[in-house]
RNA sequence: GCCGGCGUAGCUUAGCGGUGGAGCACCCGGCUGUUAACCGGGCGGUCGCCGGUUCGAAUCCGGCCGCCGGCGCCA
């Protein structure tokens, strides 16, 4: 007889022969009965050892093997109400593969112990559920690129280029000269659009800021794509069409997992093109009008961001911030004060999920805004090189990947929505 | 980086100047179609580290280390 898995167990009939394998989940035992709930991928079902109906070494062992211990169980389906799941197997066969000395996570934990036990806690449900969604939400990414003439490209995360704007690199030794763990992938995906058009890459991005808040991660995977012939708007159009691809969806391929962490299913469905557009001057203003001392030129703070996306039940995009305030390779707008620029919130006050911008075509004033930042204009010439030869209007963007499982996932922490979270304080394990 | 909080048994914690107690877990025994099972017993602590005050410090004081939360920085 074939292993079946637990989700496939728990739909047979009554009096079939099942084997499953999985680990100890809960466990009750006494002098003639045992009751063993196992675990495996895919679920949860209660095991019934019962002394008669097994040697004497098979129950021992059900008695004595701890939480977490795994095991192969041979026995029959049995409907019945008192199971949770309706339905329970009876066992004849019970072989522990590898017992399991008392795992240390139990009942209620510390913050800081389950992150020290990372590894162990990481077989726990809610964990579990996110793994799930993370993997579904990246298939469902996957198909709508595909679908929408993208190719997908594997640029580096080694790079001289201590890169962008204010964010802080990783730095460390390359053989005797300086390099950086990639902060974002965006320069190599420009290059790679003169010959693919539209690409997209997911690798890690580093940021060495030490920043201690719920919503940054040190390493975290950065969703990127850059697009020949398409303006600010048309970057817009993509990503909205992008994210209701995975808001529509994934209420269909990962409704349980939803379910399990608390995500209302209705509210991502009615998630559609096209989202709000605002931009910069009049979101200050509207954060004026709700009392914020805030002015032109100034950055959005954690609090202004869920100011702006209060009863929003959309994400939102906030664009054409001041030239100051961004990036110099933005394309600076007609108006000479601000950039072709877009940053989506996301609703019910998770952040930013995505930024994107216009790319600029014009050497000089990047030159001119590097200057002002005291970057090296060296390291850049293989990026203008890019404008010297057949250059296009071109955009693109950039989505964190856990930011968007935590705003899918309702997750108040962004640590959960990654394996192994690299934090401020915290590399292990 | 700034502000605030917390470190006592494997875990969660009470004790806040006079020889450290409980619950969970684990072990032993009993018992049960159990559901966070139950009942009885047992094991288990350099009270984060270093120094100071005191007749006496888990408790008061100082320093250090570790972690958590918020802000800032940033995706």
């Amino acid at each position: 007889m074939e292993y079946c898995k637990i989700s496939e167990a728990l739909r047979k009939k009554e009096g079939e022969e099942v084997k499953i394998r999985g680990w100890i989940y809960r466990k009750r035992s006494s002098g003639k009965i045992a009751f063993i709930v196992v675990r495996d991928s895919t679920g949860i079902i209660q095991t019934i050892v019962e002394k008669k109906n097994v040697s004497s070494e098979e129950f021992k062992n059900a008695r004595k093997a701890l939480i977490e211990s795994s095991v192969e169980i041979e026995g029959t389906i049995h409907e019945d109400e008192r199971a949770p799941g309706g339905r329970e197997i009876h066992v004849k066969k019970f072989n522990v593969v590898g017992f399991a000395k008392e795992f240390p996570i139990t009942e209620y934990q510390s913050v800081e112990f389950l992150l020290d036990n990372r590894h162990l806690w990481l077989r726990s449900r809610k964990l579990t559920e996110v793994m799930k969604l993370k993997a579904k939400v990246l298939r469902l990414i996957r198909q709508w690129f595909d679908e929408n003439d993208f190719y997908e490209v594997t640029p580096s995360v080694i790079t001289t280029n201590a890169a962008e704007g204010g964010a802080t690199a990783f730095e460390f030794d390359y053989f005797g000269q300086k390099a950086y763990l990639s902060q974002t992938a965006q320069m190599y995906l420009e290059a790679l659009i003169f010959s693919l058009e539209r690409v997209w890459s997911l690798t890690p991005s580093f940021r060495a800021e030490k920043s201690r808040t719920r919503k940054h991660l040190t390493e975290y995977w950065h969703l990127e794509a850059e697009e020949a012939w398409v303006d600010n708007e048309g970057n817009m159009k993509i990503q909205e069409e992008l994210i209701s691809h995975v808001c529509q969806n994934v209420v269909k391929i990962a409704r349980s997992e939803l379910e399990f962490l608390g995500r209302d299913i209705e509210s991502l469905k009615q998630i559609e093109p096209p989202f709000k557009r605002i931009k910069y001057k009049d979101a200050i203003k509207k954060l004026q009008e709700k009392g914020f001392d805030i002015k032109w030129g100034d950055d959005f703070g954690a609090p202004h961001e869920r100011a702006l996306v209060e009863g929003e039940e959309k994400p939102i995009f906030i664009t054409h911030f001041p030239v100051e305030a961004k990036a110099f390779y933005m394309k600076i707008a007609p108006d000479g004060k601000t950039v072709e620029c877009a940053d989506m919130l996301a609703p019910e006050g998770y952040g930013e999920l995505i930024g994107g911008s216009e790319r600029s075509e014009d050497i000089d004033s990047m030159i001119a805004r590097l200057r002002q930042q005291g970057a090296k204009i060296e390291n850049y010439e293989w990026y203008f090189d890019l404008r010297r030869y057949g250059s296009v209007p071109h955009s693109g963007f950039g989505l964190g990947l856990e930011r968007l499982i935590m705003w899918l996932a309702k997750l108040d922490h962004i640590r959960d929505a990654t394996p192994f979270p690299r934090m401020l304080r915290r590399a292990y394990p």
